[in-house]
DNA sequence: CTTGTCGGATTGTTCCACAATCCCCTAGCC
DNA sequence: GGCTAGGGGATTGTGGAACAATCCGACAAG
């Protein structure tokens, strides 16, 4: 009797109402992972308190989730900037990405049937929006995808994780001129990869993750580098703030 | 000739002086992983204000610092609360070490030299420990030396990650009786490991790695539920989910 | 025993004030 | 001329107070 209330229990996060500073935190959110919000642009408190109609103290509070996911970098006395994500940041993300998606590849055959699906129905969805050219949702689809295969896993802080990274992509892409250019070519490798999982074929699929990964690397890496010279020849000196001490801890 | 200002980079992030939410996360971030402040507890906005003396807005900041580390958990209109660490939370935490581990020993053979000896110095700290029956820096000892297992790997975010979840096991440690009982079997093998590691043993120290891992989640999940029990035996049988309304001295 | 309602207590949010800090600009020095 | 040292302005860091929103327990009514 008690699993309609697991049932409904499992949704209880979603009738939580938002705090202001989530709220804030959304709106922002989205604006930098579309681009309208330059990296390197410093997020003033008083004017954006004032565009936003909220105070300082839910504004830094808002600052603080986008903290968290590395959207912006919060500089003592300084304030906080989007974040200017550099090859460096998106080699290391893929060495981290690599790790959490063989993990879920080594897990396919305890794992449940609806991580599998989640699967295909990420690839559909990027196969859709590529008919009709919408390369930005073609990347989300993307995220969502490999979101799945780490999702193989079924674990919340391997899904917690892969989160993070992909938001900290959405920095990259967003840095990056020509969507299609950078999605077109690894379509048909989610296919293969998808195919291989499906069929059960675990040493295959991490053979090609892995060559998969290590090529989308280099393709952002060198996109992000071509783009950041001609950037800088166009003038724009936007003084590369400096990759932050994460002095926390 | 950049070499000496590299150096003198490194170490940028001390001198940066901690703003006063940090020193206050500091100080509750000792007193949880220490035990003195019990997981469930309520920390009060007014009555930690009074304590510390400072502002509830910078208290506020503080405890965000620490939800970061998930050491307390934030309810919306609730309040905030030390963590409470679940046997489902140890296996999970598990899961995406033997996945960051993994990464660190695979990638043995491009590593860095000092990566490996941060692990053997890691090791030769637990021992000296052991020598003096502090089982207290046995743990902590222990913790570092996995870090530096997943930090062969080179990734400043694979580093992170695992140094959050080695806060998160802070927690589970806390919530076991003895420490000795805990620690003294898996000394033996972080030193077989290690071996294996410095003869560049890969797929041997892999099997053993997860072995090892498999073995002292078993170990810790054992040792939550026996205590649980018996605490929950003990009297007030808090259901394990809400935690108890005050308790804060 | 369940349901509605009330009141106290705590958090969420705003607003204001002031100190601390950073950054740019100017003046002065060698 | 180039470099160093202050000065002034702007912005953040922190404290404090007030009010609204919300939660929780207790009590009353059906």
């Amino acid at each position: 009797m008690t699993g309609v209330f697991d049932a409904l229990a499992a949704d209880r996060g979603r009738l939580e109402r938002a705090s202001a500073a989530q709220r804030v935190a959304e709106v922002l959110r989205d604006h930098i992972t579309e681009g309208r919000l330059a990296p390197g642009t410093r997020l003033s408190e008083e004017a954006l308190g004032e565009a936003l109609t909220v105070s300082r103290n839910t504004l830094r509070e808002a600052f603080r989730l986008l903290a968290d996911e590395r959207l912006v970098v919060h500089e003592l006395n300084r304030g906080v900037f989007v974040r200017i994500l550099e090859p460096a940041d998106v080699a290391d993300i893929y060495t981290l990405r690599l790790a959490l998606e063989t993990a879920g590849v080594r897990a396919l055959h305890s794992a449940a049937p609806e991580r599998l699906a989640a699967l295909r129905a990420a690839l559909d969805r990027a196969e859709a929006a590529e008919a009709i050219g919408d390369w930005v949702t073609v990347g989300t689809a993307d995220l969502h995808f490999h979101q799945a295969v780490a999702g193989i896993a079924g674990s919340r802080r391997i899904d917690e994780c892969m989160a993070r990274l992909m938001a900290e992509l959405r920095l990259a892409f967003a840095a990056v001129p020509s969507a299609r250019a950078l999605h077109a070519p690894f379509l048909r490798r989610n296919q293969t990869l998808t195919g291989l999982l499906e069929s059960g074929e675990i040493d295959d699929a991490e053979v090609e993750l892995t060559s998969y990964l290590n090529d989308a690397r280099a393709v952002i890496v060198r996109a992000m580098t071509e783009n950041a010279t001609t950037e800088s020849a166009m003038g724009e000196g936007a003084t590369a703030q400096r990759p932050m001490t994460d002095g926390a801890r």
